[in-house]
DNA sequence: TCAAAAGTGTTTCTTTTACACCCATGC
DNA sequence: GCATGGGTGTAAAAGAAACACTTTTGA
């Protein structure tokens, strides 16, 4: 594969793909083949292809992800982000090829992605130059490689400014749930505690919700609502914004 | 001239920069050579030159200005922004040699920041590929390159998004201010009028102004008060944010 | 002396916060 | 039957919005 023909010179793709799963806020992580580090999944931009439609091919080829809420949030563009020992060592683990190493000695800015996804909906699985594809709390990031700490941590400060006037939940969330789902992911995201009654009251004000006949069965206790995200005022509240913060 | 030992390729850096003035915001824009279009001032990245420099560079090679609040804001990246005819046209307008139009054909991708500085400052100066550069009022854009429109009005909304939970006038207006000056300022951002009395209050409540004892006389009726920004509150605004929304 | 802008305070309304009781369910 | 989470309402506090009168100044 000759990347100088098909790709962008000097841009690269990262997505931080954010997943919601047992009260904790998780990214998908690829480890590098041969390697102890990790990395977010990433990839190049086609010569003819928008850079959105790119981090959505990135997410499909590399994740198999698909189908979900993708925001541009940041270009890394330092010089210090490049790492031409780094490119050696995948070499020398033959990560890549001898010959397509010109490629990616080269140095790249790098476009930051968020990805929102339904945990549920992702089965985890290694492309073919990763050794494996995992969840991971952001609480116990392994190490990663080049900057990617930095970009997850930027990505996460993005996804918190943008939960403070615009609604979160849809592709995060399975289609119905609970509105102690919605708040405790809320509260995941915040990082802080909210009241259960004013957080109630205040996400059916902004109307963007649906309240369903169903109850949650099958756990202990008392049987919770299932709501459903209202979807032509959820997709303005996400053009518009609330006038309000949380 | 080589452009392609010099810079990063096909990627390109173009800044808007926002000066207010008569109560009306304005961009500086320069008017190409021998062409009845305008432009944003832009340029490139060296390859050994972090984006963020790249953006100081540009805009104090292109537009003489220094020392300016600067926050890059998008990646401009559809396949659609090139435009080869548009390169053919500056070679034949002798606005780039035939030699260097090779670089220009290249596909760019456009990193946008958007500047905002003290209109009294800045000296508009045409740099040697343009004809002239002055300052335009926002409702009165002329015709402009590629998609130098679309560039200007992403650019107006994220500094609109910004305004609502950050403070903004450092850069943009005088050392010293009125609290009318300040609050025009806010109204012609946000578009709309706001209240003196509620401005005022709530303004000094963040605690970033400091009120000085003199006042702005020569003008007709009442001298107002002059006010400063408190630049470590204003800084340590500028960083967290504010809790509420404009 | 008057028009126009500036300074200042109060009342009303809305939003936010804090907080308590009853209900349903599985164990 | 009891522990646990879910449903609901209200009172107090804070914040936002609406609004009016007096002062200063140049013309």
């Amino acid at each position: 594969m000759d990347y100088f023909e098909i790709y962008h010179p000097g841009l690269s793709i990262d997505c931080v793909i954010f997943g919601f799963h047992e009260k904790e806020l998780k990214v998908l992580l690829l480890k590098m083949q041969n390697m102890d580090k990790w990395a977010v999944p990433g990839g190049f931009v086609k010569k003819d292809e928008d850079v959105d439609t790119a981090a959505v091919r990135v997410l499909k080829e590399r994740a198999s992800v698909t189908d979900v809420y993708l925001k541009q949030y940041h270009l890394f563009g330092d010089i210090t982000r490049n790492n031409s020992a780094y490119v050696d060592k995948l070499v020398d683990k033959k990560v890549i090829t001898d010959k397509s190493s010109l490629w990616f000695h080269q140095r790249f800015v790098t476009l930051g992605y968020y990805a929102l996804v339904e945990f549920s909906k992702v089965t985890p699985a290694p492309d073919h130059i990763s050794d494996s594809c995992e969840w991971v709390s952001l609480s116990e990031l392994p190490e990663l490689i080049l900057d990617h700490q930095q970009i997850i941590t930027k990505a996460l400060h993005a996804l918190r400014k943008q939960l403070k006037f615009q609604p979160i939940g849809k592709n995060l969330l399975p289609e119905k749930f609970t509105m102690t789902e919605l708040r405790v992911l809320y509260e995941t995201i915040l990082g802080e505690e909210l009241d259960r009654r004013n957080f109630q009251r205040k996400m059916l004000g902004y109307g963007i919700l649906t309240k369903l006949k169903e109850t949650r069965k099958g756990g202990a206790h008392k049987a919770p609502f299932l709501y459903c995200f209202n979807e032509e005022i959820y997709n303005r509240s996400l053009e518009n914004g609330f006038n309000t913060v949380w």
